[in-house]
DNA sequence: CTTATTCTTGACTAAAATAGTCGGGAATAG
DNA sequence: CTATTCCCGACTATTTTAGTCAAGAATAAG
């Protein structure tokens, strides 16, 4: 779990969908426009929320972006690591194999955290 | 607040030196020995730790670094902040200047997150 | 069918952040 | 005096961030 601008974005395009988005997809373009994130760079976020399926696709003209399901039942974590891959879940991997007892309590307490933000 | 590995690095050394140091203080060295932590890194996150006067430092042989604060009287949160110094407190600045009502949701969202965190 | 709209993809980039390295000091305990 | 340890600043390779740009594919509307 990271926690970034990046993350930022896309929670706020996310949730700028949710309030906008009614029966009709809302476009990038309106999204871009009202939240003043540049439109390419938003490309560039949907199409991770789209591959982690957080987001639906519609093309042509009154096309746009819908959320795949409905807002409460998506969790802001969701959002963040679809964006953010991030890729070190803490040094030791999970398994025991943190040479000492220090490093496996940072990893726990790290755990918890991200416990905390996804049920956030 | 942001979160990345340099604030879990500064957790971890935080903890390092809970855990090993009783009445003597802790030397970078043991430190990063310990948690295979570059010394020359250690010495940059502890420089801002002890600005933001989460520890106190002795030089000369037998010298090294303790809590400033008894440990449960730390929060997580603060050793991020110190390492971070993450400038951006949302594009609008606490100030209702979001342009919209959208930004300021994400807004309050985020600083309930990051409330969240602090009193981890 | 044509056209305008919108998503889709990939390549590129300037600037900043990350995770260090290196070297020279200054204090101080022994 | 000397070894240890903090202190400080400068430097750097790599990665990430926050974009830009261009080309293309789908499709709704006319």
């Amino acid at each position: 779990m990271k926690l970034t601008t990046r993350g930022r974005y896309a929670v706020t395009a996310m949730l700028d969908l949710a309030i906008n988005g009614g029966s009709r997809p809302v476009s990038l373009a309106d999204i871009s426009g009202r939240q003043e994130i540049s439109l390419s760079y938003l490309e560039q976020l949907f199409a991770k929320l789209r591959r982690e399926q957080l987001v639906t696709s519609a093309r042509g003209p009154g096309g746009g972006y819908r959320l795949a399901r409905s807002g409460a039942e998506i969790f802001v974590a969701e959002i963040i690591d679809a964006v953010d891959e991030s890729v070190d879940v803490t040094n030791c991997q999970g398994k025991g194999n943190c040479h000492q007892g220090e490093t496996c309590l940072t990893h726990h307490l790290w755990e918890d955290l991200s416990g905390q933000i996804h049920d956030f």
